[in-house]
RNA sequence: GGGAGUUUAGCUCAGCUGGUUCAGAGCAUCUGCCUUACAAGCAGAGGGUCACUGGUUCGAACCCAGUAACUCCCA
């Protein structure tokens, strides 16, 4: 069977992705293995793939692939969020655009809409995620929604509220008036926004006559709300501001409607912003609705739910907040009654989901306490149990957890777990999984047996999406009515979550609340935050700014694995990842190298009656090899999976290609031995190993290439084994390294005297170093281009020279040598050494460094005197050599 | 306004407990090569005042203080 000249990634995807899946290899049931678990950050129903996706998931399949490959029993479980707000928005849309306005819907009519919508959208990411290669297993796939999930929630939420943690009250909340629902502080995304500063006059209570006294009739104050104006309960001021004495204890009248509202005094006020007079609006602004609470202020509300003004506004009603806030300074200019404006920019908080400004309004919401949750929760962070990784992350996550507040868990949807709350005739509620205990629960505490299921009233809204997430890595295994499942107790808790930092209070946080309130345990070990996908330019990648490349075009372009490797070529843990197409290219290259080397081996023939000369070649690969696997071991035991790739593929490209194949290859059209062919089989097979996690598909192809003999059909790379650690013979790997700076010299000499390659070269050796060239001789010949190799204790004349280790080198050439330039870079060659052996020296005869330098330490500058000593005679000897 | 983080080669980043030939990698760049696996390649080379200023130390990219720029979070 010959190989094709390039690896065709699309046909070899599609099908060693189905064979995985026939195979069942993605599979997991519980067994005797240890576990290893990642439950999948669900993504939004109403997503399409980007590249955050690709990045967070390429890291999950590499950590879930490797340890398949160590003999665990991986399970990646994938599923989707029913994002309550983003879906409920998109099927309100998609209604319209089929002219149904939901407001003529009923709850149940609309719910199988967005049911439909959920059919037909919903598993979209999941499935592009299949491109990418990800080995979830898709058994197991979940959905927030589904009705257990669901039921979960309720039980979680009955639960919580018979501790006492779960209350209802009236609270100042972010209001989306787009969505027309209140959304938590966690959604709310501040934004700077271009304002006008609204300079309004109040005209002063004249009872007193206080335009006497004050030499003024009226204050003003600055606002970027003039709209709110009518709602106002009080005009603040600091008790300490001189300018404005004269008005303690003072009334003035709100302007257009001349209502009349008192002036208070409080150092809540900042006496230099704006002209330290402030108008309350308890109804409107959390802080004024704190300042109202003290001072006993009415609470005046003007707006209706979707930001349009309603009756107690008086003026404007109807009218939405931003056309009135326009309309309002007109009619203030023409009463006279708007000093100035002026620009200004200030925070304005926007839903996260439809981008509306968000309005802060005062409603009826239930809460869940966090004190006592958020505790526990902070704890596993602080003392280690959950690993946050990159650790700089523990910082934010405490301030959080410490400065936490009630979570307002209702939303006022319908697309969600509707809260199991049932409101009796007289307006007390009840508490219940189903309607029915509501009934039975209503009938004890009302005392009235004829009160019928038609006289209890369900709470129309929705929790909150995240009261849903918080229970995934538990409800995923039924672990929440199942507490004691084989599956929740084998499986839980997980090992890894990969996510972004964003949703680190969102989503982390609370999952470690559940996970402690239900089960007494973290829901995972280690947490992976990674960065951001931005564009080169730094910029977030977003679909407005057209700057994310197709996620799916990449794959196309460069393959899955060339896309899987240039994603986390750039991805350091937890630092924003400046993504450029290049690193999918070199992703590409690498996968063809690859493919290429194959290609050489392949080609080989094979002579049963050779005998193996490449014995040192062999040993010192493996040595590099196994030196290798324990760099990336090291490096995936951090977290640091940029190196590990970084380390396979130097190891794959360097010293595999580029020196061991190069090493043992035979001269063109000549076979190769049986030993070092197969060993050399054997050593493929492991690089395939190693480069699995980050390339499934173009190992898995070659895995099966008949070089590598029969294959049984469940023998395939997904699940083999990775190779052990073995032996590391360092003395090799030192010495190699050294041989590998002659051949780097011999070239460097060609290259400058414009030798060809094909030519070969003479090479002399004047050794005092101990390594025993002899051993090594093939190597230098065969990757030097050199034809003979002779020792020598004499220096060679009229040769161009070069050091090797500590071991002066010759190259007699067939054209004369530039004796000054030679005398040039030996003298300069001389200075350095000079130099350094100087400061080498200087800490040598330094006593302080003798007595607090650790012994190693010492003992390496006493080396590196030595070797600067050798190597400087060997420089003065070639130059008096040269001088002669 | 409060807090956190970042600043090392043209770019993206490593650099562990302060001590390995006067700071490393990948990419990019430059030079020479279509050398029979690979031009998506090979061989080589150049490139850094470790943001700045002080301090501690025998010794600082690393520790401390201050300054500057940028990023994020919270208000």
């Amino acid at each position: 069977m010959s190989i094709a000249k390039t690896y065709l990634p699309k046909e070899a995807e599609e099908k060693w992705y189905s064979y995985w899946l026939q195979h069942n290899f993605f599979r997991s049931v519980p067994d005797e293995r240890e576990p290893y678990t990642i439950v999948i950050p669900p993504p939004n129903v109403t997503g399409v793939l980007h590249m955050g996706h690709m990045l967070n998931n390429t890291i999950q399949d590499v950590l879930i692939r490797r340890a398949r490959m160590l003999g665990k029993n991986a399970c990646w479980v994938p599923g989707t969020d029913h994002a309550s707000i983003a879906t409920e928005a998109k099927v309100v849309a998609m209604l319209k655009e089929r002219g149904i306005n939901k407001k003529d819907l009923s709850r149940e009519e609309f719910l199988s809409y967005a049911w439909e919508w959920k059919e037909k959208y919903g598993g979209i990411i999941l499935e592009q995620l299949k491109k990418l290669g990800a080995s979830c297993d898709w058994e197991r796939t979940r959905f927030t929604m589904d009705d257990d999930m669901s039921e979960a929630v309720t039980d979680v939420f009955i639960r919580l509220y018979k501790k006492g943690w779960i209350y209802r009250g009236v609270r100042m909340v972010n209001w989306d008036p787009q969505g027309k629902t209140a959304v938590s502080d966690e959604e709310v995304i501040r934004k700077e926004v271009n304002q006008k500063l609204y300079y309004i006059r109040y005209a002063l209570s004249q009872e007193d006559g206080l335009s006497e006294s004050g030499g003024k009739d009226h204050l003003i104050i600055a606002t970027t709300r003039p709209e709110t104006i009518m709602a106002d309960a009080a005009i603040c001021i600091n008790p300490n501001d001189e300018r404005y004495i004269h008005l303690h204890g003072k009334k003035v009248f709100i302007p257009l409607i001349n209502r009349e509202i008192p002036v208070i005094l409080d150092d809540y006020v900042t006496m230099d912003f704006g002209t330290g007079c402030l108008k309350v609006t308890p109804a409107h602004d959390l802080n004024d609705y704190e300042l109202g609470q003290r001072h006993h202020l009415p609470v005046i509300d003007i707006l209706n739910d979707d930001g349009t003004l309603n009756e107690n506004a008086q003026i404007l009603v109807g009218e939405d907040r931003f056309a009135a806030r326009k309309k309002i300074a007109v009619l203030l200019e023409e009463a006279g009654a708007l000093e100035k404006t002026e620009d200004y920019t200030s925070q304005v908080g926007f839903s996260e989901r439809t981008n509306a400004a968000i309005e802060p309004k005062l409603s009826m919401q239930w809460f869940c306490k966090m004190q006592e949750m958020a505790k526990p929760a902070l704890d596993y962070v602080l003392n280690g149990d959950v690993k946050l990784i990159p650790d700089k992350f523990i910082n934010t996550y405490r301030h959080w957890m410490e400065n936490v507040r009630d979570w307002n868990i209702s939303r006022q949807l319908w697309w969600g777990q509707r809260i199991p709350a049932y409101y009796l005739p007289n307006g007390e509620y009840v508490i219940a999984k189903t309607i029915e205990e509501a009934l039975e629960e209503a009938k004890a505490i009302t005392q009235n047996p004829d009160i019928t299921a038609k006289d209890l009233r369900q709470e129309d809204d929705v929790v909150d999406t995240w009261f849903s997430s918080w229970l995934w890595p538990i409800s995923v295994f039924d672990g929440v009515k199942n507490p004691d499942n084989a599956e929740i107790n084998y499986y839980y808790p997980t090992n890894d979550l990969v996510t972004a930092p964003e949703i680190l209070f969102f989503w982390v946080a609370r999952m470690l609340m559940a996970g402690h309130e239900l089960r007494g345990q973290a829901p995972f070990k280690n947490v992976y935050l990674t960065g951001i996908v931005r564009d080169k330019q730094g910029r977030k990648m977003s679909k407005s700014l057209g700057n994310s490349p197709d996620p799916l075009e990449l794959i196309d372009k460069y393959g899955a694995d060339g896309v899987r490797v240039g994603m986390l070529l750039c991805s350091p843990a937890g630092n924003d990842l400046m993504f450029d197409e290049s690193y999918c290219e070199q992703g590409r290259n690498f996968f063809n190298k690859v493919w290429n080397a194959f290609k050489l081996v392949k080609g080989w023939e094979v002579n049963d009656k050779l005998s193996n000369p490449n014995a040192i070649a062999i040993e010192w690969f493996e040595s590099r090899f196994n030196q290798a696997l324990t760099e990336i071991e090291e490096n995936f035991a951090q977290y640091r999976l940029s190196e590990a790739l970084m380390a396979t593929y130097k190891l794959v490209w360097d010293d595999f290609c580029a020196w061991y194949l190069e090493m043992i290859k035979p001269a063109y059209q000549q076979p190769i031995d049986k030993e070092t062919y197969n060993r050399t089989i054997t050593l493929f097979e492991n690089i395939l190993k190693v480069l699995h996690p980050f390339m499934p598909f173009i190992t898995e192809e070659l895995w099966h290439d008949e070089l590598f003999g029969e294959r049984t059909e469940s023998d395939c790379c997904i699940v083999a084994q990775l190779p052990l650690n073995g032996q590391v013979n360092t003395q090799l790997i030192n010495e190699i390294g050294v041989i590998q700076q002659i051949i780097a010299n011999i070239r460097n000499v060609r290259n400058s005297k414009q030798i060809s390659p094909k030519e070969s070269l003479p090479l002399a050796v004047k050794a005092t170093s101990g390594i025993d060239y002899i051993k090594y001789e093939p190597i230098i010949k065969q990757l030097g281009n050199i034809d003979s190799f002779t020792h020598t204790q004499e220096q060679v004349e009229g040769a161009v020279n070069f050091i090797g280790g500590t071991d002066n080198f010759y190259i007699t050439l067939n054209i004369a040598v530039d004796k000054e330039a030679e005398q040039k870079r030996l003298e300069k060659e001389r200075d350095y050494l000079t130099g350094f052996l100087k400061s080498v020296n200087a800490k040598l005869n330094n006593e302080r460094f003798m007595a607090n330098a650790k012994p190693e330490i010492i003992e390496n500058e006493l080396k590196k005197r030595t070797d600067a000593e050798v190597k400087l005679k060997i420089v003065e000897d070639n130059l008096s050599g040269l001088a002669d």
